[in-house]
DNA sequence: CGAATTTGACCGGCGC
DNA sequence: GCGCCGGTCAAATTCG
């Protein structure tokens, strides 16, 4: 990937200011006469130019000898008290959101490398130099100034200050440098899906050419025609959900008997067999499900049963068979994750001495949404919740976060696993398209007899790490509300993060279908699957972004910012993002994300306790 | 007393 | 065909 702007910028020797901040706040703590050198930079013209001076002076301050704190000090100081119009204040400004708007707007106009010569772009820098250094200068020179003035200039509390202003600054850093690395996506999207369109095209030229003494031409033109822009996803990896299922035809040259199968399949129409139960697949022979879904399939094939005309009905299924297994620390029975469920059942697993626990959503009646509950037999203060399945209900807020994650991931799982026969497409599409990006924390799982999504939020850290309090453990998400209890709706913040990164990891790398074709959701909302096409750009940008560990950090720390500042004592979190993914010896990919973090919000009614006491 | 949990039994899939 | 195992059911028990 090429270098954000922000850092293309840097290269430029009169404009890579941000970079310096964060020494010159560091330098700070260090300076045991602030006032001095505040009068001396007001009264020193040692900026000769406003855009330039910023870098320019800090350059000087690092290279040469010149007295560095007074260089440094006087930024500040010129912007929080003074307005002076060629301050070297610029530095600052460099992060303000506005310039990074900016930025972001120069970046657009020019995708390529950022043209930091050319003359217009500078003039935005500029524009945005002065701009930002009211903001920044706000938060690190106030309290700073502050300081100064008091008498009592205690050099624990200006490091703890400059520490954080480092904190501000450097996450305003990564917020420039998310901007351009989604501009990038958006701009790398594009292309693939340029690129792809014109594969699947030619594919489909192909194809028909072979399939020149078909008998269903005009109907493989009618459907390619239509319905190439959101096939061309699901042939190639899609797999989506089974989407495909119904309609594959089309693609698949062998499948020109299908035609008369779906009609025979769509004749048995029973809703309840996906969501009914999907247990039925077990069981269900015995049960009402059986009856129709059985008898009509005259294959004998149960996949039969769905046909295109069950297209929910299959995502449905398709969704219940993955698995999303989310591994966290955490010592209460189970995670809060913001649904009401009923323990059903209790086991012993093979290999593990702590019980399985089974739940299943009592939120709405009928949900076929489960989950299973069991202690890592390696580490037992580790928590593995596997959901299975989708809420065919509304969320509340609190359980969107985790649904949202699941099903993403799940998506994801699904886009890459089912999409078509041969498991080699899947293995060689998810390897090819997650390593790039993936750094370490989901686990794809094709060996198990469900495609199995294992979310590893017990890994760690980041530099920036709140304490970690004990109870009950809620699922990364930060959170809320000003009240612990209270239901109100959490910052979706990671896991949305999480959650859209795995989502879009497979979306941009051609995995996911299109957006015009239905999505299955873990959390039945109806616009999520619009807001998730509106969100593509932002989707994908957010899968790269959260794979980048710089981002990790800053994402840290805004989180920490955001939290430490709002609930510090109701919230403890953690949080990194990293995907990875490897490749096993099975030749299935593995896609690790990690992020760590627990937090104690008892916000759900959840009530299980029992069942892991023992562990 | 109703709701939730516990726990042994049952069922189907899978491997030997 | 048999046994193992995961998953589910449902009666019994416990809890609020």
């Amino acid at each position: 990937m090429a270098k954000p702007s922000g850092l293309s910028i840097d290269s430029d020797p009169n404009l890579s200011f941000s970079l310096h901040i964060p020494t010159v706040l560091n330098s700070f703590p260090e300076q045991e006469d602030t006032k001095p050198s505040i009068i001396i930079n007001k009264n020193s013209s040692y900026c000769p130019k406003v855009s330039v001076s910023a870098m320019d002076d800090a350059s000087t301050a690092n290279t040469s000898p010149p007295p560095p704190t007074t260089i440094q000090f006087p930024v500040n100081l010129n912007r929080s008290q003074d307005d002076h119009p060629r301050r070297v204040i610029g530095e600052m400004d460099f992060f303000a959101e506005k310039s990074f708007k900016l930025a972001a707007e120069v970046d657009e106009s020019d995708h390529a490398n950022a043209d930091i010569n050319d003359p217009v772009d500078r003039t935005a820098l500029e524009l945005n130099v002065n701009t930002g250094l009211n903001l920044l200068t706000t938060n690190t020179s106030s309290d700073q100034s502050t300081v100064d003035d008091g008498i009592s200039s205690n050099m624990e509390d200006k490091r703890a200050k400059n520490e954080l202003a480092v904190l501000q600054v450097e996450l305003e850093r990564m917020n420039t440098e998310n901007q351009r690395l989604r501009e990038m996506l958006s701009q790398v999207t594009a292309n693939y899906n340029t690129v792809q369109k014109h594969l699947v095209t030619l594919m489909q030229q192909q194809q028909q050419q072979q399939d020149g003494k078909g008998e269903k031409p005009e109907e493989q033109k009618k459907s390619n025609g239509e319905l190439m822009v959101p096939r061309q996803f699901m042939d190639l990896g899609l797999a989506a959900a089974a989407a495909a299922a119904a309609e594959v035809e089309t693609e698949e040259p062998s499948l020109s008997s299908t035609d008369g199968r779906s009609q025979d399949r769509s004749g048995s129409p029973n809703a309840e067999v996906a969501s009914k139960d999907f247990r039925s697949r077990k069981r269900g022979s015995s049960e009402d499900g059986r009856g129709t879904g059985g008898e009509d399939s005259p294959d004998g094939n149960k996949v039969p049963r769905f046909t295109s005309s069950k297209t929910v009905d299959q995502t449905e299924a398709t969704m219940r068979k993955a698995r999303v297994s989310v591994r966290a620390r955490s010592e209460a029975p189970m995670i809060t994750d913001g649904c009401q469920w009923r323990k059903y059942g209790q086991k012993m697993a093979k290999g593990n001495p702590c019980p399985r626990a089974y739940y299943r959503c009592t939120m709405a009646a009928g949900c076929p949404v489960r989950k299973q509950v069991q202690r890592c037999a390696e580490d037992r203060t580790i928590l593995i919740t596997t959901y299975e399945g989708n809420h065919n209900h509304p969320l509340p807020p609190a359980a969107m976060a985790m649904a949202s994650t699941t099903s993403s991931a799940a998506r994801m799982l699904l886009s890459g696993s089912m999409s078509s026969a041969d498991g080699l497409m899947n293995s060689n599409f998810l390897t090819r398209t997650l390593l790039p990006c993936s750094s370490s924390m989901a686990t794809i799982s094709a060996s198990a007899p469900f495609p199995t999504v294992t979310l590893d939020l017990t890994q760690t850290p980041n530099p920036l790490q709140f304490p970690r309090p004990e109870g009950q453990f809620q699922v990364p998400f930060p959170n809320p509300p000003s009240h612990p209890n209270s239901q109100a709706s959490p910052l979706p913040l990671l896991p949305q993060i999480f959650g859209q990164a795995l989502y879009n990891q497979s979306k941009f790398s051609g995995l996911q279908m299109s957006n015009d074709i239905e999505q299955p959701q873990m959390n039945h909302q109806p616009q999520q699957g619009q807001q998730n096409s509106l969100a593509d750009t932002v989707n994908a940008a957010t899968a790269a972004i959260a794979a980048d560990p710089n981002f990790t950090a800053a994402l840290a720390a805004a989180i920490t910012s955001i939290i430490g500042s709002s609930h510090t004592s109701n919230v403890a979190n953690n949080n990194g993002a990293n995907l990875t993914s490897t490749t096993n010896s099975n030749g299935n990919v593995t896609t690790t994300t990690t992020t760590s973090n627990s937090n104690n919000n008892g916000n759900n009614k959840i009530s299980n306790s029992s069942n892991f006491a023992a562990n």
